[in-house]
DNA sequence: TCAAAATGATGAGATATTTTCATCAATGAG
DNA sequence: CTCATTGATGAAAATATCTCATCATTTTGA
């Protein structure tokens, strides 16, 4: 089937992002190394054939119109887009960039503290991390690979499951030294109880867990990530519910203790997934290798 | 300060997007109406500025590399985003298009009901509609307005405030018949509440107004949005929690019933947002005045 | 089995596009 | 009042793109 894109001229509408952003033909001229002379004229041609005006001109200065200030947005977007990736293509050969997208907590508790580890193994790799809670979209997305948590049933991805999360609750030792016991479950109605936002049914199920009337407490705290729970929880702000084995660490340390150990099975666990049908680069066979022999490592 | 952006060629660039969609230069230059030739001296001019193969030339075909694959989901994108972004501008101008993103159980309870009154009044505005419950970030996308279901407290967009909404229960006449009255709150144990996800909380507060303990209810039925959960409820598939007066027409209809007037104040709204200090053009100006005015003419 | 067709590569030359140059008009700064 | 600055414009120069012709190799159909 015959698809024809109608594109403008690339190279006029190029310059006129660099006009637009500028609000300067001369500006835009230095920029590309141009005359002022050519981007008036590549201005001139692309408005001839979009039939209708960019720019306003006013005296001796250019403003965009409303309709070029549309424009603007989705062209500077686009060569944001195309710059971005040829730039990713053209890096140091001899470093393979990963982008990965992973779940805030288990990227604050698990993979950061073992980064070093990845880093003196792969010394030719580079990792490019954001924390994200949500799902990538590959189709229109940078992201190589993502870290996610959920009930691993999404679809046309690669998923490999990585470990199960399991939630208790979790509280700072001082938070009990102040007076408010924490004995029995009953008595987490005398405390805030630390929620996360697209998640408040764990504290709901875990209470159903523990044979505890939901109703009655009061008011809670309620944060945007599992991560951010945890910390508030070692803050003494309250009891969060957290993933035991991802605060193994600071629960030994002693900056978290388990004032219960009744263990919430939210069904969800964390995986590894990428792109189904695409080969994979040295960077991302690196790390999914190395992730999966770590985990195997660590739940031993 | 200078911004020196670092793009290839973009002629190449959108040649190589035609190849390597259809993997194929003869296609190619179908589709671009150019020989196969110049797609091949363009393919090779963008390789040789990038210094790296995108296509392995095998036999009489061309297949993308790893690398080819990754760039060509940038370049499609960016292309994309300049095609549509170009027939925006040049779409027929006696037709004002404004896209809007809406909460999808406003757009069905409320804006589609009310669109042909919109379109006589307004014969020259195109409205281009897509239902979504999420945000949208106005630098990045080419909506021009939406109508958010929230708390109103958005930051650097101009916000207009709608409309309260008040949730109450809803469900299908037929589903008293079937045998398990609902004469108070507490019968709803023997029915199916129908959750919203990410909203799950609504029923909770409901039951805690009512005086009812949430525990100890069956599993429910959770659907992606309030205009789902409506429907499911019209269906028979138990009892939902919607707007009371989103579903007027219905209750006036007999197709819902409300088995309890106890209201539930969400302390959300509907509210209609664009970009802050963003000229509208005719049709935004003709979309916002016009909604604002039925909104007043509906609430009387 | 063999000739024709098909696909991609390549260099030279033709064509189209882009850019510079020169000039102009209008405005702002010193 | 003069000079500098910005953008517009047309002609000419420079550059990029494309076609043409040819080649190599593989695939297809008679």
């Amino acid at each position: 089937m015959l698809v024809i894109r109608r594109l403008p001229p690339l190279n006029s509408v190029r310059i006129f992002e660099a006009a637009a952003r500028n609000e300067s033909f001369v500006a835009a001229a230095e920029e590309l190394s141009v005359t002022a002379s050519a981007v008036s004229h590549q201005v001139k041609t692309l408005e001839q054939f979009l039939g209708l005006e960019l720019f306003r001109r006013n005296k001796r200065k250019v403003e965009l119109t409303p309709m070029g200030e549309q424009y603007l947005v989705s062209i500077k977007y686009a060569l944001d887009e195309i710059e971005v990736a040829t730039k990713r293509l053209t890096a140091n050969p001899e470093t393979d960039i990963v982008t990965i997208s992973v779940a805030p907590n288990f990227l604050t508790r698990w993979l950061m503290p073992r980064m070093q580890r990845f880093q003196e193994r792969f010394p030719d790799v580079e990792l490019q991390i954001s924390a994200s809670a949500g799902l990538i979209d590959f189709n229109k997305s940078n992201t190589d690979m993502a870290i996610y948590f959920g009930h691993g049933d999404w679809h046309d991805i690669e998923v490999h499951f990585l470990r199960k999360v399991l939630l208790v609750p979790v509280c700072s030792p001082g938070l009990i030294k102040s007076g408010k016991q924490l004995a029995k479950p009953e008595d987490l109605r005398k405390h805030t109880l630390i929620q996360v936002s697209k998640r408040l049914y764990e504290w709901q199920e875990w209470l159903q867990l523990a044979g505890v009337e939901h109703s009655g407490f009061g008011r809670g705290l309620q944060l945007s990530s599992s991560q951010l729970a945890t910390a508030a929880a070692q803050e003494g702000l309250g009891v969060a519910l957290a993933d035991s084995t991802l605060t193994s660490r600071e629960i030994k340390d002693g900056k978290l203790i388990m004032p219960f150990d009744i263990m919430l099975n939210t069904h969800k666990s964390f995986y590894l997934v990428h792109k189904k049908n695409r080969s994979l680069t040295y960077g991302m066979r690196a790390f999914k290798d190395w992730v999966i022999e770590e985990m195997h490592k660590s739940s031993v």
